[in-house]
DNA sequence: CCAGTGAGTTAGCCTATGTTAGCGTCGGGC
DNA sequence: GCCCGACGCTAACATAGGCTAACTCACTGG
């Protein structure tokens, strides 16, 4: 139930819900993730659950935590999850970590598109923004051929993020679907239009992704 | 990427509605409020708008641009403002600031609480929230005398804060106040039951604010 | 083989919240 | 004194999205 052992010094696993982070630990280490998706989530006292930040492959989860004293927020696994650890003991190493600082910058600036998006946007809005960004991140690892990639949430999942029920993201992914501006199906993501989607998002004109 | 603050200050003045930073600036300073309340948003094309981040006296504004290359929100003010402008000259010692690195952490924090707030809260659950932590901001700031404290936001402002219609809000702070939990009249707060409204605002046990 | 579980799907009903519109008050500028 | 624009407030109506509950498929494990 807990993580597995370490295949070799800084490489590790987890399986679907297991936990990267717990709440109130200390950071003591960054996962730079080589596969698999991963999230940062809320639980509230009846239940309700809200995604704060996704974890694709390439992305360190959570750059944030080199900044607080401790983690509020426990980060688990959403699949499978191949990860190499790295440890804050010396915040120097982070510092000069290679693009860590850029980083940190896109996940502060995403936090906020986020907060844009679940404040003022509906719900094919959301959804829109959601895909599009999750496509242009996995784009941007590789891992995306043409206007496709894998999409390993599960509706829920993507409710949870959108600050939806699992019922209206699927009413809404039916009504988009039908509509032609996006296919998703079995954990795949197919994007025929980017522009028409963009369109669905109400990015404003400088929002980047 | 990290900047200092450099010694040299300005005191400056700020009328409401003026640009502390203006979208897609480079940030070149930082305004610590002397005086005056201030907040970052984001408005979308059809004008809807969001408000990322208030600034209360105290507050420094905004720490985040210290992690990015360009302030993607504006920041501007809501009220009269009186602040010191801190230059932004050298990348590498800013941590050295007096709770710099503190507030900074604040901010993400809190953030965070908005993500979670405007994802799956109710009207009440979110005004609840803003309004404990807003006093919770003021007490810090030695601005509260007992349990009440100035609120100079609108009831539009509120509204744009927590992601509701202005009329709502009426409503809701209307019913809030016919239960006693709390009294907002002309800019000024009271709350009377303080464990009241902090259980009207759904937070984990171990939520700060 | 069967039971159990998680995921997607659909339907019907319900309510929290949005929308529109209008009223009264206050304070500032002329 | 008189406008005029903010702002708070209210009411009537409209709707996006929540809630509940089934049913269907995999898939998994015994």
């Amino acid at each position: 139930m807990l993580s597995q052992i370490a295949a070799s010094e800084d490489l590790v696993f987890f399986r679907p819900h297991q936990f990267l982070t717990r709440e109130h630990d200390r950071p003591e280490a960054l996962y730079d993730i080589l596969e698999g998706w991963a999230c940062r989530h809320r639980l509230l006292p009846d239940g309700r659950r809200q995604i704060t930040a996704l974890y694709l492959p390439g992305d360190l989860c959570d750059p944030m935590w080199s900044l607080t004293p401790t983690c509020h927020e426990p980060v688990i696994a959403l699949t499978n999850v191949r990860a190499t650890r790295k440890s804050l003991v010396d915040p120097l190493t982070i510092d000069r970590q290679k693009g860590f600082s850029s980083r940190l910058a896109e996940s502060v600036e995403r936090q906020s598109n986020w907060l844009v998006s679940l404040g003022r946007k509906t719900a094919v809005e959301r959804l829109a923004h959601l895909l599009l960004e999750l496509f242009e991140r996995m784009r941007r690892a590789g891992l995306a051929y043409g206007q496709q990639c894998a999409l390993p949430l599960t509706q829920t999942d993507i409710a949870d993020a959108t600050g939806l029920t699992a019922v209206h993201v699927n009413r809404t992914l039916q009504s988009m679907r039908s509509k032609g501006v996006l296919e998703l199906h079995s954990k795949w993501l197919r994007i025929p239009d980017l522009g028409a989607l963009r369109d669905l998002a109400a990015l404003g004109p400088h929002d980047a992704l």
